[in-house]
DNA sequence: CGCGTCATTGATGTGCATCAAGTGGTGTGG
DNA sequence: CCACACCACTTGATGCACATCAATGACGCG
């Protein structure tokens, strides 16, 4: 498809924004860090890539999320952001963040508070890894996915999943199969109903118990 | 460049410091984050504290690392810090970051670069909990001491592990008889020599390809 | 429509946890 | 200074949670 000219675009200075298909990069690591990025719709996850094939999904990241705080700090990407559907994201330039002046200081306070709330994720990933059984870490992942959905004004309790059993897996430090065992599994005790990427949490009380044992 | 900083700024008050014997706490998650702090001598470890003694060991930090970075964004503390040794820190309190002119943007330089290495840090071990086997834990914990303490002026090849092994274990997400077990198996193998606390890295390369297998 | 990806489920294997016993080092109080 | 308790560590025996291998069904997409 010819692309049409740009020019008569951008009439709003605003709010920069940049549109991915499934699979496509928003940004891969170490690449130097050039813009935050707050997810207007769809969904990401970012990936940590090693030696030979080795990768790590370290966060998945949905509307409202922010995008890129890992490079803040080195001025380099850490991981790579790969859209797991079809999203946009808008595009917050180092040069307005870095700019003085009233429009910065009240994006960084967002970014701020994003910041403490990824550095906190990050610790429930370690926790979550280090320490608990697979149904442990279903259990987590979905009441975390919950509860953000519950933050978006969606139903905490019915909702589709973006992203893949394989994604999950490697999420959660787990194998594809024993993710979908554990979704049976849950689904047999009453815990939850699942049909492919669409669940329903029909007990959140046994769900969170889980995590308790 | 070199210029004097301006007047008769308060002559630099003899830095802030603090000691603490093995075991006493520097600052508790939750906290209110008052401080930096940079490690003099001995060496930390953070905790991350979960309900019901659920607890994992989140880092170790020895000789010029930085703590308590995990509360500057968020201004609370999202981990604990003991010393597992006794140790001392230099203090810089949150005013003396905050406050603007040359010594802070001096400070701030540093706590951006420690900021990133970091962040760098937890996706080490993100990747560590989520996909590598236990042996492969072990051999990059010991590679990445003998780093640390090279960069310190240290023998890379000859080392005491302040931890105990249910620290490392805590750290590595695994059971202290696996890696007592993992420290017996490498020396039996010619790659390290290990009486007790005492670490000898024979043959580093050997090491290394553990983590490629 | 046919092919690739995603998912489920079963059979089998194994890496690491768990349980258990014993040693050595260290600090404490008699 | 020794006796004792306590903790760190090692090593063995056993079990289980999860990985691995394999077969099949269900979508979704070009």
């Amino acid at each position: 498809m010819v692309a049409m000219a740009a020019c008569f675009e951008t009439q709003q200075p605003a709010a920069l924004r940049r549109r991915l298909r499934r699979g496509e990069r928003l940004f891969g690591g170490g690449e130097r860090f050039a813009s935050l990025y707050t997810v207007r719709y769809g969904s990401f996850k970012t990936i940590l890539l090693r030696q030979e094939g080795r990768e790590q999904i370290t966060g998945f990241f949905m509307a409202g999320d922010m995008l890129g705080l890992d490079g803040l700090a080195a001025q380099k990407h850490a991981v790579d952001a790969v859209a797991i559907e079809d999203s946009e994201v808008e595009v917050m330039p180092r040069a307005v963040l870095d700019a003085p002046g009233e429009e910065s200081a009240r994006l960084n306070g967002h970014v701020n508070a994003e910041l403490s709330r990824q550095i906190a994720r990050q610790h429930e990933a370690l926790m979550l890894l280090g320490s608990l059984s697979a149904e442990q870490r279903l259990a987590a992942f979905l009441v975390d996915l919950s509860r953000r959905f519950a933050a978006r004004g969606y139903s905490p309790r019915d909702f589709h999943l973006r992203m893949t059993r394989r994604e999950i897996a490697s999420y959660l430090g787990l194998q594809l199969e024993t993710v979908s065992r554990l979704f049976s599994e849950f689904a047999e005790r009453g815990v939850i109903a699942v049909k492919s990427k669409h669940v329903r949490i029909v007990d959140p009380e046994r769900l969170e118990n889980v995590l308790k044992n």
